[in-house]
DNA sequence: CCACGGATTGGCT
DNA sequence: GCCAATCCGTGGA
């Protein structure tokens, strides 16, 4: 894939209505562009939160020092982390004060894969499990990325991390369910995920 | 100031 | 299938 080709998705594209942007963000190319260093991957899985109606959302009970950049305008990175080990990045959406974003939960390795593996396993891939367990999963890709606290705020038009476009995904490959490792709010199918891709951190 | 628990992962049973 | 690891944001005292 010839990743100069591609266009960079602009701040229209984040500023629209969450769930819209959430399922767009479905085949499109995350970015990470630092130094030297080019990593790249499809998005194949996602979930949307919106602090205004949903408990599980981190901006329900309000503005924080920790969420306050999901309330920004759409268009900007969300880095949190959890569980005392893991990152997880997320995609603000919206209109400024809104406090919604994108979770993204999976993607399939397009460029640099040699470095996520190092990321991830400090060595080379040696089979096919290990291929599929690189970016299957929230905290997977933010250490395959090398995605940490320092590109909290990142800026999608002009920062080191953005997204490429591509053409959408029809809606027969489309799956749309349920949250997962959330204990409210569980009745909302805010999941969005391409139908059989591998990367997709679980059915 | 301090206790609680999470948008997870990976290893062990 | 179950559970420990491990940090720090959040909220109550």
């Amino acid at each position: 894939m010839n990743l100069s080709k591609l266009k960079k998705l602009n701040r229209t594209f984040y500023q629209r209505e969450l769930l819209v942007v959430a399922r767009e963000l479905l085949g499109k190319i995350l970015v990470k562009a630092d130094g030297s260093a080019l990593l790249a991957g499809k998005i194949v899985e996602v979930e949307a939160y919106d602090g205004s109606i949903d408990e599980a959302a981190h901006t329900y009970t309000g503005k924080t020092i920790r969420n306050q950049i999901m309330f920004e305008a759409g268009g900007y990175f969300y880095v949190y982390f959890t569980y005392g080990a893991h990152f997880c990045c997320n995609i603000v959406t919206g209109e400024e004060g809104h406090g919604t974003a994108v979770l993204i939960r999976g993607v399939e390795p397009v460029e640099g894969v040699v470095k996520m593996a190092f990321n991830r396993y400090g060595k080379n891939l040696v089979n096919e499990k290990e291929k599929y367990n690189l970016t299957s999963g929230p905290g997977k890709v933010c250490q395959a990325f090398g995605i940490t606290r320092d590109y909290y705020g990142e800026d999608l038009i002009k920062g080191r991390v953005y997204l490429l476009n591509q053409p959408k995904i029809p809606e027969q490959m489309v799956v749309q369910t349920t949250r997962i490792g959330i204990k409210k709010s569980i009745e909302l199918n805010w999941r969005f995920y391409i139908k059989d891709n591998p990367f997709v951190s679980r059915k």
